[in-house]
DNA sequence: GTCGGGCTGTTATAGAGCATTACAATTTGG
DNA sequence: CCAAATTGTAATGCTCTATAACAGCCCGAC
């Protein structure tokens, strides 16, 4: 989303909000281009990346990492589930929750994943330097606190 | 989007994208609060923002400023029209464009909704020293570029 | 001129993502 | 032992956005 030539943007040049909008939507493209043919979107790839980090979490948890409802966390594991990325396991001390796994075919996507998300977005940071990229990472973790 | 405690969050947290995400779930909190009420969504108040700076601007332009489709800039157009707030008129040089302008309603919503976002977006950066906030604000524009 | 290509706004349709609500099964704590 | 909280599930609906198609208008090559 680079800025319309021409185009007055007023208040919005100061806003941090709209300054994380907009690279964020550079960033969304980095990822987008790392995963192309993959079927995954940002939420798809966090949630099988919290998953392969934490085996047997349940969807409740999961659905609280994401942000978003229960019953969105649900209808993500059964699309994982459907194209065998994840499994779900009754744990034993709670016939409630299930837990959640990755399948041999989930943990070599995400691994391959992680390394091609990782490349593009370092690659898409090209312009900062290697101090600049830590310090806009701990500036961000200060604001998100 | 606070992090949940006791869950790893593995190579999330060396991702500028994901990290971006997070800063933004914060900064769109602040922008909930400052507009509550006045049934305003970030799309909507940029495009507010944007005609009040750019009076006479054409639909085609705005979906370009926001990074939608032409028919979504219309449909934008429509609800603000429906309430008073932005104006269609026809350009002379042009008989397919229109030109979009800010009512006097549309203007007094449009300053107080400045006033209150502004507010609280530094307000939500208040845990960032002046500079490191300008420093952010580089950062994300180079990033954005 | 005129005529084809490109632009504008419009409409209809469709899909993704998410919340809300309600419910049954289970666990937990007083 | 029983009320409250938690988990997964299912049904429904809303919001935002894209896509495709269409008609009117502008412009420039011929």
């Amino acid at each position: 989303m680079a800025k319309v030539p021409g185009v007055e943007y007023d208040l919005l040049d100061e806003l941090l909000g709209y300054a994380l909008r907009r690279a964020q939507v550079a960033l969304f493209h980095a990822f987008y281009q790392a995963t192309r043919g993959m079927d995954i979107t940002p939420p798809r790839f966090t949630a099988l990346v919290i998953i392969g980090a934490n085996p047997g979490l349940s969807q409740s948890v999961l659905g609280r990492v994401l942000g978003i409802a229960r019953s969105g966390a649900m209808h993500l594991t059964d699309w994982f589930e459907g194209r065998g990325l994840v499994e779900r396991k009754h744990r034993p001390n709670d016939g409630r929750a299930w837990g959640l796994y990755l399948t041999r075919r989930g943990e070599e996507l995400v691994a391959r994943m992680k390394a091609r998300v990782l490349q593009h977005d370092r690659d898409r940071a090209r312009a900062l330097s290697a101090r600049e990229r830590r310090e806009l990472l701990r500036l961000l973790e200060k604001l998100a606190a």
